[in-house]
DNA sequence: GATGAATGAGTATTCATTCAT
DNA sequence: TATGAATGAATACTCATTCAT
């Protein structure tokens, strides 16, 4: 009978999914302390037994989510590293998109939020960030200065900030914004806001002259 | 005997203040749910039941931890917010305050990154940013639109996260910058980051013409 | 009301002795390992969080049952140490010392017995071990040569082995013997014999010539 | 297929014997309570459900163990039961078949002291005691009294007292023993040992005239 | 103001064992 | 013969909190 072994198989996936989609929302939404397992085998409609064996302990499970938005992330940017164009064309489809996988994966912006304090976490993070660093590094080489305030790594910090942000306050601007601000326009409201800051920064320190 | 009141007194002082120091450091240091009543006395040497009487519960030692910061960040941005002259000096002011405060409570940087993501202390987070958004709306009310890309509460989200990013991503940025990014040098550089890309934009929206 | 305070007083003491009495009888009992802090609640009628707050943790309950022990093993047999007289006097009264303590303490026989197999514990014993070494190496030393078959550390191991043995087979002797092995009379018919296991190995010892 | 039968058969015994070798290690070295089947398992190299399908259960398993250590003791005991000889020579004979076996099966001891506090294993442990016991009681017969401290049965405690002592107290001993008391030189030096003994207290028995 | 004892629910993790395949 | 998934009870230990003194 296939459709009993199909549905045995379905069953063994799904258990391991859906301890991790558990997981995924759980600590995405309250953060790694605040979540049990308990709370993750209940979430899941498993027991708690069958969370370790699946993904061995607490600190593992929550590794396996990390690492699946770490790939996730990479995968989303890998196009718009390779994209050609003018400088300003591709800031524009990096910041185009990171905004649509920050979108797209509203859970991570508030899980790296809270990571960031725990420094365990730093060398995930460390290795999520770099390419973008790297990235923006080689594109501002030819406008700015290797030192000094106007040096790239204050521009990946002010850019990769002025996306990051915007999600992880979100929930706080609710009252300031009209309406959602993870809305459709409202989002297309704010990839415009950085577009323009792009631009606005970028003929500034193409009149200053090269760096 | 005055002399025995004055000692009792400020023992009594010395305690609860012992106490929130701890709570302090530790809350900030680890998050709400990694730090134990116990930790928190050990930490300021005395005994667990003596935390519950001075603070009641663990959730309102927290609060109370909060709210100080939230009280010194409104009085460190107090002579900022009423302060005249030009509208880029008064941003530079302002901007300025704010560095200085965040420089001078490193930890609560991190303390307000972490509960950013957790919904109970949204009421304190936005009554710590209300007047800092009114502020910013009305000194850009002459140069930006109600809505769309360049309302101010789009420079709002994007000039304080400038500064507060530079503050929570700090210990990841560390391999990039050559040296602590903590340093006074290093915050001075950042500073000039940050006045450059106020300067910028005023100049592009002078340019562009009234909102 | 002295008579509450006292009622108090004895209900505190009685706590930890209380949970010290539980966690003797259950780890000689059964080992170590086959006892849970929660049997050891039970058994002593208090809440299982409670035995941590008194012992620390398993572990530490475990040094004080075997510490306990220890102290009680060197004051027994303290005044045999030192006792004057000839060779011979001097080691039946070892002996008679050893066999009492171990009779009064039957559970540490097995304790020991047990725990000899677990490396954590060899420091332990072998701090008890260690005078009784020293003392009978002394005593020997006159007529035993210091290495080969008949250097005293042989006898050290064969004649605390004559006491100890009894007491950790005693359980599976009780089909050989009729009767209580560990009866008054049992117990002084092994104490007989094993004086005259002494007294024979000395005379032979005599008669071979100093070592 | 007969090849490929014996190779399966070859799987079989081979599956069969890594567990119960595995099982023999460690339940020797850390007791019943402190080994887990997935600690069999992943010592035998093997799946932890392979373990409950060849041995059947973590009791059954132990059982087995010790039942083979059983078997192996008497057929290491059996030649010496039936040699003829002096009573000093068989006795001489027994106590270097029981040492040798010991020295062979140096984990057997630990096993045995650890199990001798477990009453579950008693009858083992008796049903292996009972033919020494017998074999003792009929060679010390013309020399010893039915009855009290120079009755057979104390001697039997006695001597195999000073052998197996010995061998459970030596991870003790290693300090007071210069080098490894399990050494070849070492165990020859407690065998003659023993023998001195077995001859003097033979020597007394029989200066005093039959029992 | 301060303390030590007490509590009951909670934590992550491991257990021996079963079972369908 | 072998395996991977599943289970429910148990493990040592910590938690915030209370309370009598």
């Amino acid at each position: 009978m296939p459709k009993t072994l199909k549905l045995q198989d379905n069953n063994k996936l799904e258990t391991a999914a859906k301890i991790r989609a558990a997981a995924d929302e759980l600590f995405c939404h309250h953060g790694y302390d605040a979540v049990s397992i308990q709370d993750v085998a209940r979430h899941a409609g498993v027991q708690k037994a069958l969370v370790f064996y699946h993904a061995g302990s607490k600190a593992a499970l929550f590794e396996q989510v990390l690492e699946a938005y770490y790939h996730a992330h990479q995968q989303a940017l890998a196009t718009a590293y390779e994209a050609g164009g003018t400088l300003a064309e591709r800031m524009h489809r990096m910041i185009d998109a990171y905004l649509t996988f920050m979108a797209d994966n509203l859970r991570y912006a508030a899980l790296i939020q809270r990571q960031v304090g725990s420094p365990e976490t730093h060398p995930l993070i460390q290795r999520n960030m770099a390419p973008l660093f790297t990235w923006i590094e080689a594109a501002l080489a030819p406008l700015t200065p290797k030192t000094g305030p106007l040096a790239a790594r204050h521009f990946f910090v002010t850019f990769s900030g002025l996306v990051i942000n915007y999600f992880t306050y979100a929930p706080l601007l609710a009252s300031l914004w009209q309406g959602d601000p993870m809305s459709a326009a409202a989002l297309e409201e704010r990839r415009r806001h950085v577009h323009w800051m792009v631009d606005t920064m970028l003929a500034a320190l193409e009149a200053a002259g090269p760096g």
